[in-house]
DNA sequence: GCTAGTAGTAACTATCTCGTAACTATCGGG
DNA sequence: CCCGATAGTTACGAGATAGTTACTACTAGC
């Protein structure tokens, strides 16, 4: 696979692949606005059906990136707590900015319109 | 597949979800900064490589939307022209923006450790 | 007639991704 | 002792996505 992502002046491009996977976004948004969720919270803070596996595989992969912390809290009820990192929040103030812009940009009526994607 | 996307406050999503498919962004961007290109010129100007019938669907797509314009010239020797219309120029305007983004924002140092994805 | 270039399309295949269901482990309650 | 909640992990399988190859159709050039 080609990582030759974009020749140059395009740093944009590893983001979009970072938000490409479900749910990343979500994840990230949904931490932002709350602060600090445990993994069932999460979970039902989400958009939809999030599988645990899924949302403990972007959970890891994130913590593995350094953008969410984990804090495991004792041992007697399990408790697991999950938060942006520094860096995780400066995606989310990303993610709100873009939202401003999607905002100010007179944004293609066309994409108000995507509904379902890609009919391939 | 919920797409109950976000409850509110998030257009965001469906950005992100017309960006998620591979070569998206990339056609866009380049669009945007040639003007107008052949298939063929298209296909070369991304960077990897990209099959016909990606290539293809994507623009199809695209044209659906309403993003890009397509204009067959005569027969003699095929020539067919892709260009974005106006609704697309404000996408490619907004990869733009949300490139300097990225770069004003001190964007995690994570992110740029990305190569590989989402190891599941 | 054969080959090359342009613009695709169609069929097949490989891979990736995600959801479902089951299972682990620990604690508290009935 | 069994059940439920929390926080996961693992195995399996269906569906989406993208690449490969082959094919069409037209013209120009050798």
């Amino acid at each position: 696979m080609p990582e030759s992502a974009v020749p140059k002046g395009c740093p944009l491009d590893r983001i979009l692949k970072f938000f490409a996977p479900q749910w990343t976004a979500h994840i990230v948004w949904v931490l932002g606005q709350n602060g600090s969720l445990r993994f069932s919270e999460l979970s039902r803070a989400m958009p939809g059906d999030i599988s645990a596996r899924v949302l403990s595989a972007r959970l890891k992969h994130m913590e593995d990136l350094g953008l969410v912390g984990r804090v495991d809290a004792g041992v007697y009820p399990l408790n697991v707590s999950y938060s942006l990192s520094d860096e995780g929040e400066a995606l989310h103030r990303l993610l709100l900015r873009i939202d401003q812009l999607a905002d100010e940009t007179p944004l293609p009526a066309a994409l108000a319109n995507l509904r379902d994607q890609a009919p391939e």
